[in-house]
DNA sequence: TAGATTGTTAATCGATTAACAATC
DNA sequence: TAGATTGTTAATCGATTAACAATC
């Protein structure tokens, strides 16, 4: 059980999720600027580069430390290095990739992959077509070999990129192995035991918060669909019901007049 | 300018973005749900489908309307209904993608990408020798078309798979095109005007962000770093020179003794 | 009617932002 | 010293959560 001091600042750890999300951002603008052989860049610059506002990145700063210089800004690579560290990319982290169809194959090609610490350890797939061939110069071996792979080469992260159907299974099993790291491609909640973290990319979400907002720029906003009383609602259907009303009235009522199989066409395979 | 009443609750419009976020994870498992045949759904059990707690799931459903029953829970037809409205997924969403390298090719193949009302309207490169092939069963185009297809497709929504450097180049090109809603995986920070959306999708960051929460875990946590004071730090270094100091401390100080080609090796590409 | 479950309230927590004193 | 810019404070905003009255 670690103390928790409260004196002069021993801060125990506390850098805020929100925080830790935006390090990669300005380490990349960071980056960018050391490439430019840039010595010193103020937080409103930075804050520019990163896409974010000064004031935030300030803060976000703060939790690291004072590595500024009042009057002048932050030293390049003196930054580069310090949000390196605290992101923990000064370390190396294998990690394998499970599932090689077009995404995983698009990863394992990935240049932002194979830099900034990550390594592919391995590329790993069930079907035997698919195992033998290589992606990104890297043989695709057998799931069978995930076991003796992740132990080997300590491996604690793995990215899935199976078809949905297969993602728990595959989770479980590298989980099982020891990864506690998963960022998961496929839509599907994954279930994990505590201490394992889960990040999850999910394209088809993005472009569906795309087009909520796109909806409401061509002024077609629903405003009354869901404000004006829900279309034809009868009062006291009885007690269960209640819920076979609402059924009538999803395929009848509302202001959409599809029929119900237009409508499965939106829905996902 | 729209009136915004305060009275009985004719809410302008007020779904938080967080809410909007969820939308598409709870019509996942509301989908899934209608696949089965199952007619209504507790806000608990959708709430674990979907990997969120049942409070914040009602509250979710409260800034659409009253959708539920209290005593019975949520019909799921009327749901999905109800949430694709919400999300403008009871239209037809054409987009276009840009950039057909390992990802555009992932992209254009991805099943949750043609259901859901998003409709692939053209891919395009830039390169003559891309140009001409075929993904997904669709031609590549050439970038010169990309205006008269977005003006005849009324594409609203672009995608751009491209290389980092020409993104903000091919953003410039989809927005005087007429896109407003761009979704970019190239690992740069786009400028827009004023009512156009950009999301990203950013690989390498969800990577940083699970290595900074994997560092933590194997007690390796650089809690001292940032806390006790940072390396050797001078006092006083005279107004300028105070940058170049620190310049000199990020080579030689810190705990990791790596050397600074070493460190070159962490950096993007 | 009794049991179940919603929709809403209110408390809490975390994130953002402007402003400015500290200090290079 | 004067000008610039950080690091921090405090106010504000938005999101989460538990609890429970309303009501099926």
């Amino acid at each position: 059980m670690r103390r928790t001091p409260v004196g002069r600042q021993t801060r125990a750890r506390g850098i805020p999720e929100a925080t830790v999300a935006r390090l990669p951002l300005y380490l990349r603008a960071l980056t960018a600027l050391s490439e430019r052989s840039v010595p010193t860049v103020s937080s409103e610059e930075l804050a520019a580069a990163a896409g974010v506002n000064s004031a935030k990145l300030r803060k976000d700063f703060s939790y690291l430390g004072s590595y500024g210089t009042r009057g002048v800004g932050y030293d390049v690579e003196y930054l580069v290095y310090q949000i390196s560290r605290e992101l923990g990319l000064t370390q190396d982290w294998p990690v394998v990739i499970v599932g090689i169809g077009n995404l995983g194959h698009a990863l394992a090609n990935y240049g932002g992959f194979a830099s900034r610490g990550f390594r592919v350890a391995a590329l790993l797939d069930a079907d035997p077509n698919v195992v033998g061939s290589t992606a990104a110069g890297l043989p695709v071996r057998h799931m069978d070999e995930l076991e003796s792979i992740v132990a080997s080469q300590h491996v604690s992260i793995g990215v899935i990129t199976t078809p949905p159907g297969a993602a728990q299974q595959v989770c479980d099993r590298l989980v099982e192995a020891g990864v506690t790291s998963i960022l998961n491609f496929a839509p599907t909640v994954l279930n994990v035991p505590d201490g394992v973290d889960v990040r999850k990319v999910d394209l088809s979400i993005e472009l569906q918060i795309l087009a909520f907002h796109e909806q409401r720029k061509s002024g077609e906003e629903p405003e009354e669909g869901p404000i004006e009383e829900p279309p034809v609602r009868e009062r006291t259907p009885g007690p269960v019901r209640a819920a076979a009303a609402k059924l009538r009235r999803a395929a009848g009522g509302g202001k959409d007049t599809k029929g119900d199989s237009d409508r499965q066409a939106v829905l996902p395979a």
